[in-house]
DNA sequence: CGCTGTATTGATGTCTTTCAATGTGCGTGG
DNA sequence: CCACGCACATTGAAAGACATCAATACAGCG
């Protein structure tokens, strides 16, 4: 694995992809100009880690592309998954500069970093920037209490099903049937449903086995009947 | 139990037991005014349902006293909390009219409780009480987190002393040995941890026969040496 | 084409749940 | 004030789900 950490000059906002969909989507040209100033473009390769538990961290930021994960670890190892960051996802706390969580990229992954002195107080000059913080957080936390319920009650089945549902709806293609590339390893799988590796194995084996999904090497991943798979999940179809 | 729900005459703001602690905390005395004309006092009974899933909510609020529970359920009656509020703590969105979680009364609880239109527009004049719901909501993100690794990787033995922990450390005594008073039933406790009652009762029994706790009728716990259950819970010692 | 890390599959063990019975604290009404 | 009834809590025995340990298969890459 290459160890190299990426460092690139970063494009206009006015060509981000995350552009209307991240903490800037609610900004006017002249914040935009301001993010500009205060923002930097930095990547990492598959598996390296970006961030450990009790660093001291200079930045917050956004995810531009790939997919990183948020994981706390016991002493003796074992280790929950508490957060799955995909592009325009943001990171860290404008109030606090130590992380709280270990960052590691589940693949090769770009941010883009605001120097946290500054971002803070383009937080507190600019009212509807912390609003769209307040309802990013509000929403990551909708998010949180939804997996609480995965994990404190679903079984080893249905963690799998509900996991392979999020993604399928996050990132499938349209066409019939719908397929996506998983982002993550068997393990970080296990670890983000509380599970062992070779149990998630036993399940996505199951599922296929009862046809509801199909795979495709090792990411890949089909499914003909996302709601049949939804009904695996025991997600309740609230609107 | 008595279904009859009290509306009290709300107190003035100045006089109120989570003055410095809610979402008022940074409140200047002609915006505790503007809360004081929106806000009405509310109080249920302990097991009384105060909001279902899906109901539209006129009001947001904060906790005066007592304790309420926040959960979610399946359609096949599979329950799990996903918030335990005690005094200060925030409820509702100030963006969304739908409750997400069922709220139910603990013990007899009060709420503070604010037409939510009114302060909606009261946050987005107010930056500071923005940065204070902001604030509120990133800690309350972080007790989630918190849970999650609870409820994914510990044993029942584990959890039972990490909430044991939590409810000592925010409401115990500091005469020697602490006491607190179980704001829960063994049922919410099972529903709060992904375990069932019995396991629950199990584990109180196996703590107190290991000499961590002491036990005082159905909702008093000793605790003697807080450490030592601590270690109990694998609570990781970050300061 | 073989090597290395990842994934799958199988056999066994352990912990939690489930089902069932018993025990206990507390409020109500006699 | 005590006895009764009820909800809550505890305890036990058996079943089931997931973890653990171990072997094998597969994919991607030098």
């Amino acid at each position: 694995m290459t160890r190299i950490d990426l460092s690139l000059a970063a494009p206009s906002c006015s060509a981000c992809p995350i552009r209307h969909r991240a903490i800037c989507a609610t900004c006017e040209d002249d914040e935009l100009l301001r993010l500009e100033r205060m923002k930097t473009y930095r990547s990492w390769r598959v598996g390296q880690t970006i961030v450990m538990e009790g660093d001291v961290l200079p930045f917050v930021g956004s995810i531009v592309s790939g997919c990183a994960t948020l994981t706390r670890s016991m002493e003796d190892g074992r280790t929950q998954m508490v957060g799955l960051l995909l592009p325009s996802d943001f990171v860290g706390r404008h109030d606090r500069d130590r992380a709280a969580y270990q960052i590691v990229a589940a693949t090769d992954v770009t941010f883009c970093l605001f120097r946290r002195a500054e971002f803070q107080q383009l937080v507190r000059d600019t009212p509807h920037v912390m609003e769209r913080l307040l309802k990013m957080s509000l929403d990551e936390l909708d998010a949180a209490r939804e997996w609480m319920m995965v994990l404190g009650r679903k079984t080893a089945r249905e963690k799998v099903a509900s996991l392979l549902v999020n993604i399928l709806r996050r990132t499938a293609t349209d066409v019939h049937p719908i397929r996506a590339e998983l982002p993550l390893t068997r393990e970080a799988m296990a670890i983000y449903l509380g599970l062992t590796i070779e149990t998630v194995s036993r399940q996505m084996t199951a599922l296929r086995r009862d046809g509801l999904i199909g795979l495709e090497g090792r990411r890949g991943i089909l499914c003909a009947d996302l709601a049949a798979l939804q009904a695996e999940a025991e997600i309740d179809a609230a609107p």
